[in-house]
DNA sequence: CTGTTAGCGCTTTCAT
DNA sequence: ATGAAAGCGCTAACAG
């Protein structure tokens, strides 16, 4: 009788020759019955199946890339700017769920608004041959991506337009959106409206101030400086802002928040104050609980997971080969009555 | 004048090779360039790293991986509940900062307490030879990772202790931190408490129950089988779980939920029938804004940053060689009054 | 300091 | 239907 090899122990893993000598057949042959390519005796491939449980074999993905020709890895990279914002959290999950149904697997990771990262980042993701990049902007300019693009990564950036790279985006209609909710505020007859938005550096708080400003333009108000604040980054500098703005002495009477922490920061501070049921709130993007405080908070809803699965399908289509033009996906808002946005002015 | 080769077109990647051919010295020399090997002559290395820039190479790391001794990815694998939940958030977050301190990248997938999903993208991973895996078990049994662990990669279970499968565990104080809920109610004059937890088949809902029960015990007072609702598993379900509870004859004057989603539930019902005031209620897990809504809720809070921080730290451990006997870290849990779970028994 | 050779585990191509 | 040989891009182990 032959003396048949063994498991590898010690870590080492067993290989396609492994399962060959096990088998007793040529490595060539592991390889048809691994990839199902077919022309294979069906007593061979029983004897094959068998050697893999045994020495407990798994294909090394790495040498598969490395030589097939299509140079496929059947991975994608995930840039958000913190996965553990409830609306970044949704985005990855909708994009995950779309991955998993074609056998993709997702890198992620978190910005935190640093251009630095996001370039250290994308490097890394790219050194590892992913297919794609879905990428959330950090930085107001994604030129260093162009060689990634060229190398034939597919690149599609999700809740904010590339800067400068001719890729896919897919946004939310932020100045419409915050338009909306300006001129919910107007109709309840607030005529100072106050805006707290995200460090202004970011595409879409410049794009929800903009709604904001023509917004009031359009509607015959002035848009007084002392009532806005830019670059508010969590909830306590929101808090800390509101509660200025209602100290002045010709305070707003309402406060459009264009991001969901802001608007957390707003209702703490107005909560404080025991203003909640006086001084009117829209917030941009929704979040859990919304409707339960009270008043219940009137939002401009955001489709997180809509985008992140628009996302998705753009990125696996530019990767099976879609050449088209770039193009920029809108994805709308829903502006959500809930009681604090229907306060009227005094 | 010799014809220097261009930067490749058409998706090709520019390989070392190239590099080499466009600075005229051997592979071997940008290798060491690349590698910071030293023993390369400035001259060269100047060379070297214009040909590196002009070609825009990048080291296929796939490649180097397959033939290093080390055969280190620097990538770990995280399987969580929901990444779209705010406690697996948390952990990813915290995760993906040790991570990324050590150039590590991090794959990561949702399971939705599917077993199947469990075992099908922890072998995706480790098809990918990532050094480590962390873990929420979705299944009741995690052997068949065995030989995941004898290829070698370090696996480390959150959250929940693997089952039939020697590794560490981080955990928390799911007996404890519900034991010191149901004695805050009972504290408070409740005899009639409800236990509402999330599907039973997950090892820390039958914890928490385990607290619920062993404390009604200590203390004396009979657990009702009424009163106890398993397999809770989200917003709805629960909500509708509460409106039953309550509309008996002999309702519960205070309600224990064992988890974040079945908490929002329980305040969505009890707003509802206008008893916010009148039930007490202590959720297991916190969550934002439990402060701002009337009554706050009382939580017996979870350090998910910590929880993710501590596995991480003991995941590297293990891969940098760590071989001590697998141990279970818990994480202590924190009770937080905040108005719910101070409403006296009627 | 620099270059040559071998080979990681696999797919591809070509032969039998 | 099966196998042998070449080589993906890189690092390791040796030469010079």
């Amino acid at each position: 009788m032959s003396h048949l090899p063994e498991p590898p122990s010690g870590g080492r893993r067993s290989t396609m020759r492994d399962v060959a000598a096990r088998a007793q057949v040529s490595f060539k042959t592991v390889s048809r019955v691994v990839n199902d390519e077919g022309g294979v005796s069906p007593l061979l491939e029983r004897r094959v199946r068998r050697a893999i449980d045994e020495l407990d074999f798994r294909p090394n993905v790495g040498a598969r890339i490395l030589r097939r020709s299509d140079r496929r890895t059947a991975s994608i990279g995930l840039l958000l700017e913190d996965v553990a914002n409830p609306f970044s959290a949704a985005v990855q999950r909708a994009v995950e769920d779309v991955a998993e149904q074609r056998g993709v697997v997702v890198y992620s990771a978190s910005l935190d608004e640093d251009p630095a990262r996001e370039r250290a980042l994308a490097k890394a993701f790219g050194a590892r041959d992913v297919d794609g990049l879905l990428l959330a902007p950090a930085g107001d300019d994604q030129s260093h991506l162009a060689a990634e693009l060229r190398a034939g990564t597919a690149i599609v950036c999700v809740d904010r337009e590339a800067r400068n790279l001719p890729v896919d985006s897919v946004i939310t209609t932020n100045a419409v959106g915050a338009a909306e909710g300006v001129r919910h505020l107007a109709a309840a007859g607030h005529r100072r409206i106050a805006f707290l938005g995200d460090r202004s550096t970011i595409a879409t708080a410049q794009q929800r101030f903009g709604g904001y400003r023509d917004t009031l333009h359009a509607l015959g108000l002035p848009v007084d400086p002392a009532l806005v604040v830019h670059d508010v980054h969590d909830v306590g500098v929101a808090d800390g802002a509101v509660t200025a703005l209602l100290g002045r002495p010709d305070p707003p009477t309402a406060l459009f928040t264009a991001q969901n922490l802001v608007t957390v920061g707003a209702v703490r501070a107005l909560r404080r104050l025991r203003l909640e049921h006086a001084v009117a709130l829209v917030g941009f993007d929704d979040f859990l609980l919304a409707d339960l405080l009270s008043p219940g908070v009137t939002v401009v809803a955001q489709d997180p997971t809509a985008i992140g699965r628009t996302a998705a399908a753009l990125l696996f289509a530019r990767i099976g080969g879609d050449t088209s033009p770039p193009e920029c996906r809108v994805v709308p808002t829903t502006l959500i009555r809930r009681g604090s946005g229907e306060i009227p002015a005094a």
